[in-house]
DNA sequence: CGGACCCATAAGCCACACTTGGGTCATGGA
DNA sequence: TCCATGACCCAAGTGTGGCTTATGGGTCCG
């Protein structure tokens, strides 16, 4: 049974004749008589009985009548909630994110989202970027903020990915000192941070010519700089962990040699036409600042 | 929003893919992918994102999956319910007769459909002529039991008339007497039937030359015969009438004079397409004896 | 790096579906 | 009675939607 003559039927049924049908349906009245037959033929059964003032239904019609009434009324519900959707009013985006950009970038992209269009539910998930990925190639997410350090982030695979800034890598040392460069730490204690940081880390110091003791471990970018400003060891810290929290005692060196950590949005192709999930990615693009 | 595509993303939605969507549709992959595709352009938003492996619904395609799958289940319920109508599983058929055929021809047809189709519905209303086709007309009944003399029924308007038998119109006399033909009866008091059956007994004698008296008025065969064998006067009556019910003290006598009684019935043009109707009408058929 | 699996796009071609035109039937007014 | 109106159906012409074939891009896996 093909719904659009299911439709075509209920227009019939409404309009009380197959000519006054036609006319609301901005077609001509063979073409609903044609119609109306072909679902006749394809359900073996009258529906309308054609009078001369018009029509009116069989029993198979009345019947037929209260399921193409449901039918229509889905299809109108559909296109309401699709509306909203498409128009901001209703909609959910669940995005994945690293640590540190939880804690400043994200809060004020969520705040800008969710005071222009109250209707967006936005789910907020701490996850290193493996994981956020992850979640969003399983459809879990709808945005991973992730970062990779001097190159796209790796196990992308068919995500989409969209950078949103690039952050130079400092040198946290002790108040006290005469350090300047990298390669002047081969024998000092690092701290290391998150996995990815940490690897970075060894890749750089390598590059210098040395291989880093790592003495300690965490990826709580305060609790870094708290071990540091005691002078329990030195470590690297991308400008934006800095930018959201600086211990007053630690000293800050710029070091190129430390290379730059790309930071942006990964997210499955197509994705970014999903109207919450843009208006999101709006958000993040504004907070880093343009286009 | 065409549900014809709505029920094709509904299959993608299902088989995860729009190869598998293809195959179970039996097309071809790109016939799917542009239904798809203009489905989703009408609605401005993304229902399905591609993948390599396959695809995932976005927000709008899990909103809109609901509302096809509440469509095909009324698409679905509808031709379980026409079935039953098809096969006369289910059905109503609305039934109106004058009342000496209320009193033998129907209850045998009723009967009938009855025992061999128990779950159709036989609605019966007892009415006059005039009555039953107004019924019909108007979309009250389904089939209108009524009869002419010597003609069809008058104020068939556009209804389609099936004549059922044609039965003879005797004298009906006082047991006592030599009466034999009907222009013998000019003097007597005359009883008469329904309206139509007055008019028609009033034309024959007027045919014969005389006007009749009409004495008593009943529509009631059974209360005719009693005034007939008690000498109240004398009447004609159709033959089915007089097999429904014989006194045994009246006198039955052929008068060709009286002509002919037309018994059919009366339905909306295409009516007798509808299978409780046509089941019913076939019963009649059968019960007048024959095709 | 080639093969297998997704998918999208472009071009071709058929058939469906809508239009046009003509005809029947019943109703209503002059 | 005659015509006008409005209902429907039927037949034939035509345009376009929609399916197919063919091709190419992309990812994942061996």
């Amino acid at each position: 049974m093909d719904p659009r003559r299911l439709l075509v039927f209920r227009e019939v049924a409404r309009a009380g004749s197959l000519t006054a049908a036609a006319r609301a349906l901005g077609w001509t009245q063979p073409a609903v008589s044609q119609h109306l037959a072909a679902l006749e033929r394809s359900v073996g059964l009258p529906l309308v009985l054609r009078g001369p003032t018009g029509t009116s239904l069989t029993e198979a019609g009345e019947v037929l009548l209260r399921r193409a009434d449901a039918v229509a009324a889905e299809l109108h519900a559909a296109e309401e909630e699709l509306a909203s959707l498409a128009q901001l009013r209703a909609g959910r985006v669940r995005l994945h994110c690293f640590p540190s950009a939880a804690a400043t970038l994200v809060p004020e992209a969520v705040r800008a989202l969710a005071t222009s269009h109250p209707g967006i539910s936005v789910g907020l998930v701490e996850a290193e970027p493996p994981e956020a990925l992850a979640a969003v190639g399983a459809g879990d997410a709808d945005l991973a903020l992730v970062f990779g350090y001097d190159a796209e982030p790796v196990g992308l695979g068919s995500l989409v990915w969209r950078p949103l800034l690039t952050e130079p890598v400092h040198l946290v040392l002790p108040p006290a000192g005469t350090v300047s460069s990298l390669d002047e730490l081969a024998g000092a204690d690092w701290i290391g941070g998150c996995e990815r940081c940490r690897v970075h880390l060894v890749d750089c110091c390598r590059e210098a010519g040395f291989e880093p003791a790592l003495r300690h471990e965490t990826d709580d970018y305060v609790v870094v700089q708290n071990l540091v400003a005691r002078g329990l060891g030195v470590t690297a810290l991308p400008e934006s962990a800095l930018t959201a929290y600086r211990h007053p005692e630690v000293r800050v060196l710029e070091e190129p040699a430390l290379g730059h950590r790309v930071v942006g949005v990964a997210h499955r192709p197509g994705a970014d036409q999903v109207p919450a999930t843009a208006a999101l990615l709006r958000e993040l693009v504004t907070v880093v600042g343009g286009g």
